[in-house]
DNA sequence: TCTGTAGATGATAATAATTATCATTATTGT
DNA sequence: ACAATAATGATAATTATTATCATCTACAGA
């Protein structure tokens, strides 16, 4: 939490209630992705007439410094949660039946990046989804 | 592109000339990644008259018959490419500095996959996608 | 070859997520 | 307190995609 202030103030973002109230909504919701909208819905229940263009803007903002992960599963909105404190965050498994959205951590892409930099890139970020059926859904069929 | 026939003749797709002029955009841009917007362009040097939502209709049957794979880089939009003919389709490597998309080959993802198998998921596909800078952009870095 | 019909098309309206605009308001350093 | 700057909310605009619907086409059967 502190660090995330000093990282706001060092990079001249206020910390207004707004911006409070969306980063509390994504403290409170640690493990789950939510949308630009589901976000306005918590924030609304702590700043009740919150407009959704600032959640969109803090959204945007918290992303751009890390703070948050972007990124869109099976709809074709983008979904964000709280970024883990290390650098290489942990990948998701999406269930093509029931939507569940689950984390793998473990980071066997190492391997790969190294032969991508040997041929010349510089690669600084990655992204793995796995798609098909959730425990559950699996016993089911 | 008779495989691709006979797939498309067992599920009931009539091969009109609209679809031929996707499939056949889809074939002379092997490896590039289009948008419907980029595949209509293409697609009006024969059909001149051919619509956007057909467009849009034809990319979406042949991606549910695997014959197009459908993805989105770093804009909002999606874009598809010629399926390959094995299963398992191959990685990408997005820059972003200009954007150039390039593959990669090579599946590590099995170890990962037999990980989750055995704690009861089922999966069936896959999604890798690297964020970095090609050789070219590296360089004058 | 003719014909009925399911399927396909194109124009266009509708939807939905996101972004831009702009007048008003809040925060901060002096 | 004041000026400068940044943030906000309402709302319009944009953009990609999907739905609607009247018209057209391919093709199996007569
Ligand atoms: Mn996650
Ligand atoms: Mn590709
Ligand atoms: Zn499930
Ligand atoms: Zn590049």
């Amino acid at each position: 939490m502190d660090a995330i202030n000093t990282k706001l103030y060092r990079n001249n973002y206020r910390l207004t209630g707004q911006r409070k109230a969306v980063l509390n909504v994504m403290m409170e919701n640690k493990g789950r992705h939510l949308s630009a909208e589901e976000v306005l819905w918590e924030a609304r229940k702590r700043i009740p007439n919150i407009g959704i263009a600032t959640v969109y803007r803090t959204l945007e903002k918290l992303a751009s410094l890390d703070i948050l992960y972007k990124s869109m599963f099976e709809s074709n909105k983008f979904r964000y949660e709280l970024s883990e404190d290390d650098k290489h965050h942990h990948h998701h498994v999406v269930c093509l039946s029931c939507g569940q959205i689950s984390e793998v951590s473990g980071d066997l892409l190492y391997e790969l990046e190294s032969k991508l930099d040997q041929q010349g890139y510089r690669i600084i970020d990655h992204e793995l989804k796995f798609y098909g059926y959730c425990p559950l859904c699996n016993k089911d069929s």
